[in-house]
DNA sequence: TTGAAAGCGCTAACAA
DNA sequence: TTGTTAGCGCTTTCAA
């Protein structure tokens, strides 16, 4: 294995300090111009590379962001990651990713690594549940919440969605299409957005004059399977001629649970399903949908990324972008 | 903003030497019970994290491992960066992901970051091109090339894929059906797996003793638009009754075309994808394709990875599973 | 069982 | 214009 290549070897190599090859790489007007040229061009030649370590243990801001999502499956957290890794690239800050799988504990390990390695900013979508012993997870972490909202006990900032004007929308007009038993399939009450998703679905049904039996809401701790079992005991009970759900790894799984029993989603049963994947709209004929904007979640998550560079003050604030419901042929 | 805990700070609170505190951190035997009960507790108190950079600039290996893919929006990509997680998380090791657009100055841009941060290893989807100058951007990097390969002048291990089989198949089962006019959209030249897939194609037609024309052989630099165009193209000239995809960009952005244009996946034209995101089963009855296996990949690749933890010797090794031809209804 | 010194790569502050 | 020193957080080596 070769050496690192640093200020010393070049220095070494020049026959001059390193505090001269220092200047020389960081543009101080403290050098001759024939100085700095021997420099730079050793420098090119050796492949020198600035060390991350030694800069990071002076003190200087790491430029590394982390997010951590529930996966990367999930074409919407797919989409977010993709965004946001490209609007940081232009700030030249690096996106390190950890996956939770919505487990809390995986959750916390992601935080403490994060932080080890000085990542001073971090956006999730954080886990159900809380922490056993809250003891400084989050020191020196400034966090952006996103989507979903949790009770911190620390300053963090938020990028939420509001969708209960789609949610209601969308039971609105099941109702209008002559829809009596309209399901619900959402996360549980752990979370802002299952409260608030919940909420919306009740609003909806009331405003409609309706009545939603017990067993046709369906709220646990949201994933695939989640929905997709719960969408299969509806479609097999048959008391239901309508699903709308509230949430992105619910609404892939009762989707796939639909089509998995041969359910025609533009005749037997209505469906409306939650987020945007590319391809809903060529699943039987489009499948109606609470679309959640993507792309600018991202972006107004980079702007706050970005904003709070100058402003290094209370990691505060909260953003709401409105969701959308999307009218397709499965409603 | 209150100063970093590190080790010394522990030792002032506690009036001991900052040594002690270390010991009693990294469970050295030589350290009194007591004392290093004291440091334990206070250690939690104040959420002490060891410091990355500390431990990176003596010298240690970093545990960071660079991904770098053109994007995350493809579902192939998406599920190998998901997979390939989950399988690092268990190393304990964290995942840097650089997209690269299919770009080749991004890609050296992100090899330029990962070096910096002294990620050891890197998993790369090669982007199309060759490097102006290439002098050392590769250096202490030990490189996994992932499904394509290109020249890299340096050892660099390669996890790929063996899909002639697949396409063979794939065009002996249209020409059985009996299509003449077999169209493939592929990766241009630059890339092992543009030459491959295109080789692979004409084998098939050859076996099939059919000849094709050559403006049904379109071979780009590959993406989603460019499949789109040019699926879009053969679609609207009519000349073609079969379209065979190389790439996953390509496919999906041929798809879209054909969906897009009303097309009947199943009646008009015959198609035949590449790759196998979760939706291809559902859309037009049932998207033909060659599958390529993502989770032995990932699978693969990380063992590749962890491997070489020990036998700190070349990277250079090279891994081939096999592509399968799904038949559904779109051929 | 504890502590002091040195060094990893880099730059601010001072000295020449 | 160039060089020397010190210190960021940590562990290895040597000394007490």
């Amino acid at each position: 294995m070769t050496k690192r290549v640093t200020i010393k070897s070049i220095a070494h190599d020049l026959g001059i300090s390193h505090m001269t090859v220092s200047r020389a790489l960081s543009n101080s007007s403290k050098v001759r111009e024939q100085t700095r040229r021997k420099v730079l061009q050793r420098a090119q030649e050796i492949g020198y590379v600035k060390s991350f370590a030694a800069a990071t243990m002076r003190g200087e801001q790491t430029a590394l962001i982390g997010l951590l999502l529930p996966n990367l499956v999930n074409e919407f957290y797919a989409r977010f990651a993709d965004s946001l890794a490209q609007h940081l690239e232009v700030e030249g800050q690096q996106l390190i990713i950890h996956l939770s799988g919505d487990d809390i504990d995986k959750e916390r390990q992601a935080l403490l690594k994060l932080r080890e390695i000085q990542a001073n900013r971090v956006v999730m979508v954080p886990a159900p549940g809380v922490y056993e012993n809250q003891k400084g997870y989050l020191q020196d972490l400034q966090i952006i919440q996103l989507i979903r909202q949790r009770e911190m006990n620390v300053a963090a900032g938020a990028v939420l969605v509001d969708d209960s004007g789609a949610i209601v929308q969308a039971v609105a007009h099941l109702a209008d299409q002559g829809h009596r038993r309209i399901a619900y399939i959402g996360g549980d009450s752990l979370l802002s957005s299952g409260r608030s998703r919940l909420a919306a679905f009740l609003s909806g049904m009331r405003l409609a004059g309706l009545e939603p039996g017990a067993d046709q809401m369906i709220t646990e701790r949201p994933s695939f399977a989640m929905g997709y079992h719960s969408a299969r005991g509806l479609v097999d009970q048959g008391r239901v001629t309508a699903i709308v759900c509230g949430g992105f790894e619910i609404s892939n799984g009762a989707l796939h649970a639909c089509l998995a029993r041969g359910i025609s989603l533009s005749g037997d049963i209505s469906f409306i399903g939650f987020g945007d994947p590319s391809w809903y709209r060529w699943i039987g004929g489009g499948i109606s949908t609470i679309k959640i904007p993507v792309t600018s979640l991202a972006a107004k998550t980079a702007e706050m990324l970005v904003k709070k560079d100058s402003a290094e003050k209370n990691y505060d604030f909260r953003h709401q972008l409105t969701a959308e419901f999307i009218r397709r042929r499965s409603s």
